[in-house]
DNA sequence: GAGTGGTCTAGACCACCCT
DNA sequence: GGGTGGTCTAGACCACTCA
């Protein structure tokens, strides 16, 4: 397909194109509003075939970025220029808060290797006592803090050497590096009004977060990760399509 | 394709191939942890395409009843069985609520037909000024406060004989009867802390909310309603399951 | 009626898991 | 190596929207 050449390698034609239409949107080519090429266009741009256009056009749809009418066409959708996160589409929250246009940037607050909770075993799945690392870490967008995590993953079969590489910056990387990483998570979602929560200048006041309570698992199926991110009210937009 | 009858229709293939799957997890016949046939094999019982069953298996995957895996085949969840509103699972909250063993009751508190508002004409995509109706209505199970609902539905074209049954029972019910069944919905997720939200004697205090602000379409992509939907922090689960 | 998205097919090749 | 899911293609027909 013809696009820049730094979009191939192992992600999907689809994803990459998802990707560059994307870009394009919020480079602001394509303006809210306004219509897309047809998905007869978008074939023969790219070069591939109408299923891989109608996947691609899915995964914006359900990420709430383009708005597709039958008999009419793809139109991009209206969105506050915040940073938006499809919930059902599971990636970092650096890649997403770089994908909008943001600089992304984590910092440790705190890390921890103990044995796992009561809560955690039964979460993870592991045996009780196993060593888990705890991370408390903030999450940054343009030096602004959009949110606070608290992840914990288990340490038996982690790689020695990558341990301390935990939490100092992607968490998905490090798991990726590690050859585990994450392809799917159970998330629940809550809110949550708490002062205690959080830490530096920044400190969200009053404390109110949206609560995304969830379980990383890997291809194979065995848990990963176990994830409490508190993202700040109104700075995170989650949006989901939801079918029948 | 080889099936009952019963299920043939307008819906699509892969709908009913997926009912028709579900319904065998349901009954038992598949049981948790149990691997489903291969796609192979649902292509030839089912005598439909390969694209068809994998857009089945994919549904039943995001509905969490399914975890489909590389290399290995289809397995039936085992951590279902258990209460679980699928965030991308659009239905009627009524129907949730059923599901989950509990008796839902709705109760309309307020009532009025009335030019829509900006964010209104915005979000539903209608002229302005034009007529809605607009309700508030509060959400129990069991005879407990679940959520106070407020929903807009635009008049243009609503049949005038079904306009004093909207909030009477399910809003889902009337839409549908009307002709215009939501099969899609773009939501936001906000966490709300708004002691001024609610009324009756369980009033909850303090006021922590779950807010799933949406707007419905039908089938054709036409909004039929915009609803701000506030669920009391604890007492609705709601779980996401995120892919990469 | 022309153009758009919605669905479906048959076939191909690749990546992964297991034994 | 054999079976399984992951991705992709080219083509077909249908349903819907809009001028």
């Amino acid at each position: 397909m013809s696009m820049s050449a730094s979009l191939r390698g192992r992600t999907s034609l689809a994803r990459q194109l998802a990707e560059d239409v994307r870009s394009r949107i919020m480079s602001g080519e394509f303006a809210p509003g306004e219509r897309l090429p047809s998905e007869a266009d978008l074939v023969r741009r790219y070069e591939v075939s109408r299923v891989t256009v109608r996947t691609a056009l899915r995964t914006l749809e359900a990420q709430g970025l383009v708005d597709v009418r039958h008999g009419s066409g793809s139109f991009v959708s209206d969105f506050g220029g915040g940073i938006r996160a499809g919930l059902q589409e599971l990636r970092s929250i650096s890649d997403t808060i770089r994908e909008m246009g943001h600089e992304p940037r984590m910092e440790r607050h705190a890390s921890e290797r103990r044995p796992a909770t009561a809560t955690e075993t039964a979460k993870l799945g592991i045996p009780v006592g196993a060593e888990v690392l705890a991370l408390e870490r903030m999450v940054l967008a343009d030096e602004q803090v959009v949110a606070y995590s608290f992840d914990v993953v288990p340490l038996d079969g982690f790689p020695v050497e990558l341990v301390h590489q935990l939490g100092a910056g992607s968490l998905f990387a490090t798991l990726a590096e590690a050859g585990i990483m994450p392809s799917r998570a159970l998330a629940e979602v809550h809110a949550i009004s708490d002062e205690t929560i959080g830490w530096g200048p920044q400190k969200p006041v009053p404390g109110l977060y949206v609560l995304l309570d969830q379980v990383h698992f890997s291809r194979r199926g065995s848990a990963v990760a176990y994830s409490r991110t508190y993202f700040v009210e109104g700075r995170f937009q989650f949006v989901v399509l939801r079918t029948n």
